[in-house]
DNA sequence: TTACGTCCACTTTTT
DNA sequence: GTGGACGTAA
């Protein structure tokens, strides 16, 4: 192995406990570590289908895979590597029989709220009285999906962790098992059901959890400190027969919002008795004034994080911290030192684009499209989820399970004179059928008199194996009735275009759904292959870029409203998880770091008023932390003395 | 029952 | 700028 490492890495990778836990701050070579793990487990014998690495985001995943075959080669391409819900479902699939698994279609986060929506309308009637007291389906969701990753019933989560009256409560869990009960008879499996039912199998059947976990010799397991109860339940299972190797950093977890329980990093050594840990310390990633901002960051915390990373960087530029009036004038100023830096020389790549939301991302990824600088965005709306594209798909989905009653519901109303009560009255009669074949078989008898409407599906259903063939006939039959419905068709029919060619690549309409739900990837991701010698600019989420690194970020809209988000100002934790973000932020940089912020939204305006230096991160931030210039770059900038700092 | 107008709030993070 | 909820005409 070619690869240099520190005493402490070297001493992770070469362990020989049963059980290693790996507490590793931001930018000690975390990846790298477990790369060099796998690379060592293999030189030593162990055979590379043996590994298993799991990640918490596809994205993780991606850089894993590509680094393990650029670093290990061959051998390196047979591990395997992917998200806890990959994974799961990749071993239910090739065990069917152990699960008791049959192929259901995945439902992404759309498909939940639909129908969490529905059912909330039919528990709670028309009465318009408590049906403004219930909480809205987004609401519903995220309690019953926080309930089930920590592996609680619904009813004691929310008898603890929220004030609704007794009757309330009553009628929320009534909701969740209608809803329940609806995914099962349209054949669907959420996000929750993958780990859920992988993780149950494995808890209560001795049998199966010993042949699942006896094909495997070693556990890798990254980011440790964002898995939840449910994924250490199935981790714990695993440890019976396999070595579990597990990298983590409290000051890094920010996905508390989905169940994450950094107890799994704390509580390790208890848990585990033949456990070992280890720490890295030092950071080879950014220089040390990028860290000196970022230990500041953290060092404002109530908590103790007992973490102050030092560079083996000595030597870096400040921070540079610059205001703006608009949005507008900070998105034009980041695209235009991005394009300087090109034009001397650097690549695309070399530069990462950071915010808070996706929303706070768009006036940014406007000026990349306006001024023409090739970039993908990572997070936010994927391509799947794009309205004329679930259009498309929608026909494809009845094919392969005619008991989607979301998918029949939105081809059947995209037809004119079909509304949602004639299409409701089809859809119940073709769910009833025991095949797809004869679903479309009743729907040719429901709809005698619209040849146009029926002919489509029984069309795919020819072409289940061939999704290229399936989609040329959906994209024309659909393209005449969708294209009124939107603005700019041109453009949308690009998306279509691509859908076609990503769809080609699969052996079947199945294997094509599930792997865009699960990966769902954007638009500009898709594309993004297309000229890899250019290079492109990464504007991405915080939450998506943990794990990744660029020489140079630009750390966007660090403002009041967003470090902390506002809708997590009532909670004291959600504020410390906030700080944690804005820290994953600042230290993605290696070499130059540019914080920026603008003023020009209203309720920015208001909460940093309101906010008064408890919550926003940069307030009371010492002079010599950062550079707080001007731009150089010709904007316009107007720093307001009166409000900052 | 469908189509279309108007008015409303509302904009977290991911699998 | 967008999508949902609601009311009304055909």
């Amino acid at each position: 192995m070619s690869m240099d490492f520190n005493p402490q890495q070297r001493a992770a990778i070469e362990h020989q406990a049963r059980h290693l836990l790996v507490l590793a701050g931001a930018g000690t070579g975390k990846t790298r570590t477990i790369i060099g793990r796998a690379a060592h487990l293999i030189e030593s014998g162990t055979p590379a289908e043996r590994i298993v690495i799991v990640t918490f985001t596809r994205r993780a995943a991606h850089e894993i895979r590509s680094r393990l075959s650029s670093t290990i080669g061959a051998g390196g391409a047979r591990v395997v590597a992917g998200t806890f819900h990959y994974l799961c479902l990749r071993i239910m699939r090739a065990r069917r029989r152990w699960f008791g698994y049959q192929d259901m279609t995945i439902m992404d986060r759309d498909d939940q709220l639909q129908l969490m929506k529905l059912v909330r309308g039919e528990c709670v009637g028309g009465k318009s009285s408590t049906k403004a007291t219930v909480p809205a389906a987004a609401q519903l969701l995220d309690y019953y999906s926080y309930a089930r990753n920590t592996n609680q019933p619904a009813s004691e989560y929310l008898r603890k962790f929220t004030d609704f009256e007794q009757s309330s409560v009553e009628l929320l869990l009534d909701i969740f098992n209608a809803y329940k009960t609806r995914k099962q008879t349209n054949g669907y499996l959420d996000y929750d059901d993958i780990l859920h039912r992988f993780a149950k199998v494995l808890h209560d059947d001795a049998h199966v959890r010993e042949r699942v976990a006896t094909q495997y010799d070693h556990v890798l397991v990254d980011e440790m400190q964002d898995t939840n109860p449910l994924q250490w339940l199935i981790l714990e299972s695993l440890a019976e027969h396999c070595n579990l190797f597990c990298v983590g950093d409290d000051a890094q977890s920010i996905y508390a919002f989905r169940g994450a329980d950094f107890q799994n990093v704390h509580s390790f050594s208890d848990r585990l008795p033949q456990s070992e840990v280890v720490k890295l310390e030092q950071n080879y990633r950014s220089t040390q004034p990028i860290l000196e901002l970022a230990n500041w960051v953290l060092a404002q915390s109530p908590l103790n994080y007992d973490k102050t990373l030092h560079s083996e960087r000595a030597e870096g530029t400040r921070p540079q911290l610059v205001d703006f009036d608009t949005e507008l004038d900070e998105a034009q100023w980041i695209v235009a030192a991005i394009q300087a830096r090109k034009n001397e020389g650097n690549s695309w790549s070399d530069h990462m684009i950071l915010c808070r939301t996706a929303y706070s991302a768009r006036p940014v990824e406007a000026r990349l499209i306006e001024q023409k600088v090739p970039y993908r965005f990572v997070g936010g709306i994927g391509l799947l989820q794009m309205a004329h594209v679930k259009d498309l798909l929608a026909v494809l989905r009845c094919a392969v399970n005619h008991r989607d009653e979301l998918a029949w519901m939105r081809y059947l109303t995209l037809w004119p004179r079909i509304g949602e009560v004639t299409a409701a009255r089809a859809v119940e009669r073709l769910a009833r059928e025991a095949s797809a074949a004869e679903a479309a078989e009743t729907l040719k008898e429901v709809f005698a008199q619209r040849k146009e409407v029926t002919e489509l599906p029984a069309t795919v259903l020819q072409h289940l194996t061939q999704p290229k063939l399936a989609l040329k006939a959906a994209m024309k039959a659909l393209e005449p009735v969708v294209k009124t419905k939107y603005e700019r068709w041109e453009s949308r029919r690009n998306d279509w275009q691509l859908i076609s060619k990503l769809a080609a690549n699969h052996a079947s309409l199945q294997a094509f759904l599930e792997t865009y739900t699960l990966d769902p990837m954007s638009a500009t991701e898709a594309t993004a292959g297309d000229n890899p010698q250019e290079g492109v600019v990464t504007l991405i989420t915080v939450h998506s870029a943990k794990g990744t690194e660029a020489k140079v970020c630009f750390a966007a809209a660090v403002q009041p409203g967003n470090y902390p988000h506002s809708r997590s100002l009532a909670d004291p934790d959600a504020i410390e998880e906030e700080r944690r973000v804005l820290y994953v932020a600042l230290t993605r940089a290696c070499d130059e770091l540019f914080v920026t912020r603008s003023l020009s939204r209203g309720y920015a305006r208001a909460s940093w008023n309101a906010s008064t230096g408890t919550h926003y991160f940069l307030e009371g931030l010492p002079a010599g932390v950062v550079d707080w210039d001007a731009p150089g770059f010709g904007a316009a900038v107007h720093v307001d003395d009166d409000v900052i700092g």
